[in-house]
This record gives C-alpha cells, structure tokens and sequence, in this order.
RNA sequence: GGCUCCGUAGCUCAAUUGGAUAGAGCAACGCUCUUCUAAAGCGUAGGUUACUGGUUCGAACCCAGUCGGAGUCACCA
C-alpha cells in the first residue's frame, strides 16, 4: 500500500529543488489531513520553509500547488489558504485505495520487526477480588498485547501474583479464627470474594482491638510522649496505626507469626495458603474469562520472592553496588537524579527491588525478550524509574528494552477508592451491573440473545476506559459507563450492525465494474481507513490504546452520518452499489479489527 | 518541604506532538422514523485552554513565575 503522505513530501521536496533549487528534507515539512471546513484531502504547511526559500508562505504554497498539479496525476486540484497548500486528489486515486485495502487486508496493520516483547499485566494480590482499578489494568495490558501482536511482534502475556506476605496471612488467620470451616461453596459465594471477606473481617476486628487500646494508660503514655506536633488524639492514633500492628497488637503478632512460619515452610501453614489461593485463583479466572483475557504465564512471588540475590552479589564484585558498614546492600543512583536504594537488608532478606532485579533476569532467560513492558499504576513511577536505571548500571543486555506503562488512577464521582471506607467498585460487580443495563436496553428492542447483551454490555464497560489516555487520572461515573449511546462502546458496534446487516441482504452481489466517481463522504471515509495504519503505529509507539479507542469512534461517527445521507443498496447506479458495498465492507472490518485490539467484541445484530 | 505529573465547555474526554475559526459525547432545548435497524442523524446553546509574563509567522502544547490538585520521598507494594 503506498503512503500518501510520503508521496506528497516527496513531491513538494521535488517541487521546491524544481522551482527554487533549494534542498529541504521530509522533516522540513508538515502534510495533515484537511480540516473539515475546507475543501481537500491533505494539508501541506509551508510556513516552515519561509525563511529558507525567502519568500511569503502563501507565495510559496502557490507556486508549489501549480507544480504539485503539474507533476502528478493523482493530484486533482490544489488550493491556497495563507500558507496551508490543500490538495485534493483525483476520484480515481480513492477508488485504487479502496482496490488496495480489499486486495492488501493487512493494509492497517504497521509493520515492525517481529521483536519479542513481554507484557506483564494485572498483577493482583491474592487476598481480594479484583476491582475498578485492575480492569483498567488488565485492559490496558490486553491492548498492549493486541497492538503489539497486530504490529508484528512476537508477545508474550505474563502477570506477577503477589501471592505471599503479610495480606494474605491476615485473610488466612482471620478464616482460621472465624471461619468455623466455611467455605466457598458452603457460603455460597464466588471464591475470591469469599476469602476477601475474611480479610475484611480482619482489618475489622483489628480496628476494634485498636480502638480499644487507644483507651489504655500504655496508649495514652505514648500518646503524650510522641505529640510534639499539634496532632490531636484522633489524628495521631490515625498515623500511628502501622506501628501499632507490628508493636503492640495481638491479631498483628499473630499475623506476622503465621508469616514467619510460612516462611518456615511450616506444613499446616502451607496448606492453608494453598487452600485459601487456589480459592483465589478460581475466582480470578473467571473474572479474566468475563473480561475475555489470558495469559502465557503466571509468576508467583512466592517463587521469585527470594530471586535476585546472586544478582546483587555480582553488583557488589563488580562495585556497580556497595555494600554499608552495617551489611546492607545499596546502589548509588544519584548520578541519575535518583536516591540510594536498598538492595538487600542487613540481615540478608530482599525488598521489592532484589525481587524485581532477579524476576526480569529470569524473564529474559526464559523468553529472551528484547523487551518487556510493565503495565503498573503511576504510583509506582519512582520505584520503576530506579529499578531501570539499576538494571542499566548493572549493564543487563534487556536494560534498554524496559518499559513502565504508567497509568493514572481511577476515581469515582465522589472521589478517590478507599478500601478503608468501603467505596471500592469490585470488578464483578460492575461486570454484572453493565450486563444487566445493557440486557434492560436490549429487551426494550426486542433482543434476547445472551451473547448479544453480553458483547454490547462489556463493550460500553471497556470502551469507557480505554479511551482515556492511560497516563492520565480518569473519573469513572459507573452511570456514565452503562451508556448505550454517544461517544460509547454500542454506538461504534451499531455502526457496525448497520453495516452487516446491508451485506446480509445484498448477498452475493459483485457486479458492477463500471467506473464510480466517489462523492466526498466517500473519500473522506476512505481517508480516514488509509490513516488507520499510521495510527496504530503512534498508538503502539507511544503504548496508548486510547488512540485506537477514538480513531474507532471517529470512524463509526462518519460511518453512522453516511448511512443517514447516503442509500447503498438502492443507489442511483450498479456502479455505485458496487462501489459501495465494497467501501462498507471495509469498513466493517476495520471497526471489527481495531476494536479487536481493544478486546471490545462486534455482535452480527442488536 | 524536595522531586514528578496534572489543570481544556456545567460534567466526561479529544485536539494528528508548535498549525487554520480549540473539537466530540453527556446533560438542556428544538427537528428528523411507512426508509439498508432511530443504540442513529441534523440544529441551537455552551470556552480569556487555571492565572501572569516570555519565546515566534503562529502557543492548550515550549520557557519562567503564581495559584490549585494528585503521586512520591519506607529495610511497604
């Protein structure tokens, strides 16, 4: 497939040797798609070259429009606004781009060498189910995978499972204590929630025994001996929280007991994780199943947790670490504006960036990625920032190849979630809820197909994320989400149902090899699909699919308006129904091929 | 407080990376179904792009400062 945009800069560098013998380069010029209020397919500024070729923008836009027009057929009619050059270019170019899409059906996919890449995603902890948060994860990562796959790579789908330490001890100790033997199936609840519940449980009979012990004389002594600042009471005991549960709680000692004698590889203890796990990883799959999601494969902490080590040995031999007084290991990251970091504790266990170190090594031994993209919430930005550049002082081979895709939080309307106040959206719950909205809207028209509702529900659900630029802090308003209509998941597949349902009945209808002159809607349609690829390519550059997500929409918009304006099977002529039919063929499959990349699925009806 | 990120219509988001008169959706108000599916289309209204200055042909975007918000500054993850 040719790339217009490259013709056009090539033609004007020809058109400027040509007319002013002056020698510019690609990256001396600006060609954009015209903007809609004026007439023409492609924009070429010429601003920048002002000063080079002395003379006004407008002047130069003019000589270089009638050259354009000259020198090449598929030029149709040139037009100059100030220093914007806007070319329109002939019926019978569109009509070969439509010629070469139906011939070249990769024509959308940009092309990259197949690297090996790895995606990490969703990464949970296995005390509670999965929330808002981790569907925002999740979908970023799976569109990751998708774009990457769609762009040639070769990629690879991996999570992390934080599926030891302290959090899930509590929900452990806490079923051990109050459980009485329930279980899943005998609570009659989906089984992540299940041991959720135990770790609520926890954290509520810890505030009771905190709370009760803010009223004791030990409490108050510390109370009035700590406050040097003009903390009241309240405030203090609201910070000093952490420091009673590793002091002075019972329900804490017994906790951090449960993990020292896992740790131990006490027997009873292990069982009980593993039970209380595989419960955990029951529920999460289902909910990947909901979400359409999978993976390569899962990497446990509980067996990387002690990686890294020998690693941070190697660093201290070659003095890329050093070692303190005290027998800590740390890493000089000043030089970078960064810290010290610890690698490795005095009494010789591992904080998170031994295990880090150690887990991207293994990766990298095992798939031999070149590159490797964790999908982490923002709040880690230092941690990942600092764990790269230890990578690369280390001079690790994959350091360059290391990427943190960075994501903002999500919030509700009335803010931030809070496990503590109980506001936290969980994932199956809002699941439930878009599929129930969208199976109310469906029966109203008459559709009962559950796989029908499902399709629409999950795609009002994803496309509400995904269309926000992952770097950016987004407010999800789950009323807002369940939309059907506008700027939505169901009005980009509508334009999608309303194209299958034309090919349904035009059936096998393929003549019509008369010549058709595309009317504007039509080219601009066209436009927009040859754009398609060069978009996917900025989306994966730049690892945001929210690019994808609007180029979809945008698409479906123009799509809807020319289904309104413009009749296909009862066209003025054979020529044009052809050319029609073709036209939304494509398009059809474009929605359904981007979309895919976003994990959001097409229904046939609706 | 140090560092990082953010601030665009009442609300949720865009803006082809410095380009034309800053665009969509929701909410509001009108109009369009005997039509290839109205989960749609068309129109009206809504903006000093937080503020001030600077850089230049040209700034929401770059620079400086101010104000407001978030994150982080753990031998937590």
């Amino acid at each position: 497939m040719t790339d217009i945009l490259k013709e056009i800069v090539n033609v004007a560098i020809e058109g400027v040797k040509e007319i002013y013998q002056a020698d510019i380069s690609p990256g001396d010029l600006l060609v954009t798609p015209t903007k809609k209020e004026h007439k023409g397919d492609f924009t070429l500024v010429t601003f920048s070259l002002a000063k080079a070729l002395r003379q006004s923008p407008p002047q130069i836009a003019a000589s270089l429009g009638e050259y354009i027009l000259q020198a090449r057929s598929w030029v149709n009619d040139t037009e100059v606004v100030q220093g914007f050059l806007n070319i329109s270019l002939s019926s019978s170019y569109w009509s070969s781009v439509l010629d070469e899409m139906i011939r070249e059906p990769d024509y959308w996919k940009p092309v990259h060498a197949p690297e090996k890449v790895l995606v990490e995603f969703s990464s949970p902890n296995t005390n509670k189910p999965l929330h808002l948060g981790h569907i925002r994860n999740i979908l970023l990562g799976w569109a990751t995978y998708k774009m990457f796959v769609a762009a040639g790579y070769n990629v690879n789908r991996v999570q992390i499972v934080n599926d030891r330490g302290i959090a899930i001890c509590k929900s452990m100790l806490s079923w051990n204590k109050f459980g009485e033997g329930q279980t899943p199936e005998s609570a009659g609840m989906k089984s992540d929630h299940f041991v959720g519940e135990w770790y609520v449980r926890f954290e509520k009979e810890f505030s009771k025994e905190y709370k009760a012990w803010q009223q004791t004389a030990e409490a108050l002594e510390i109370f009035e001996a700590r406050k040097e600042q003009e903390l009241t009471e309240e405030e203090f005991f609201k910070n000093y929280k952490n420091q009673y549960f590793n002091l002075y709680s019972l329900l804490g000692a017994e906790a951090k007991e449960m993990l020292l004698k896992w740790e131990a590889h006490d027997p009873e203890t292990i069982q009980l994780w593993k039970k209380m796990n595989s419960w955990v990883y029951t529920g999460f799959e289902e909910t990947y199943k909901k979400l359409g999601v999978e993976f390569d494969k899962l990497y446990f902490e509980s067996d990387t947790y002690l990686l890294g080590k020998d690693i941070i040995e190697e660093g201290v031999r070659r003095n890329v670490f050093y070692k303190k007084d005290d027998g800590s290991i740390w890493v000089d990251l000043t030089s970078q504006g960064l810290d010290h970091k610890l690698l490795l504790r005095k009494d010789g266990t591992s904080v998170y960036m031994t295990q880090d170190l150690g887990t991207a090594q293994k990766r990298y031994d095992e798939f031999g990625a070149e590159r490797m993209v964790y999908v982490v919430g923002d709040e880690q930005n230092y941690h990942f920032q600092a764990l790269f550049a230890m990578i690369g002082a280390y001079g690790a081979p994959y350091a360059k190849g290391l990427y943190h895709l960075s994501y903002g939080m999500v919030d509700l309307p009335e803010g931030k979630m809070k496990s503590r106040e109980g506001n936290v959206v969980d994932a199956d719950d809002l699941i439930d809820v878009v599929l129930k909205e969208a199976s109310d809207a469906a029966s109203e028209r008459e559709v009962n197909d559950p796989d029908i509702i499902r399709k629409i529900g999950m795609a009002a659900l994803k496309y509400f994320i995904v269309k926000v630029d992952p770097r950016k802090r987004m407010i999800f308003d789950p009323k807002a989400s369940v939309d059907l209509q506008g700027q939505t998941g169901p009005y980009i597949q509508n334009a999608y149902v309303r194209i299958q349902s034309i090919l349904r009945k035009a059936g096998e209808n393929n003549s019509g090899h008369d010549t058709y002159e595309p009317i504007e809607d039509e080219k601009l349609l066209l436009n927009m699909l040859s754009q398609c690829r060069q978009i996917i390519d900025s989306a994966v550059k730049e690892y945001n699919p929210a690019l994808i997500a609007n180029y979809a929409y945008a698409l479906a918009k123009e799509y809807h308006r020319y289904y309104h304006d413009v009749k296909v099977l009862h066209a003025e002529s054979e020529a044009a129904m052809s050319f029609r039919l073709k036209l939304i063929r494509v398009i059809g499959e474009n929605i359904l091929n981007t979309m895919d990349l976003l994990g959001i699925e097409m229904p046939d009806r609706m």
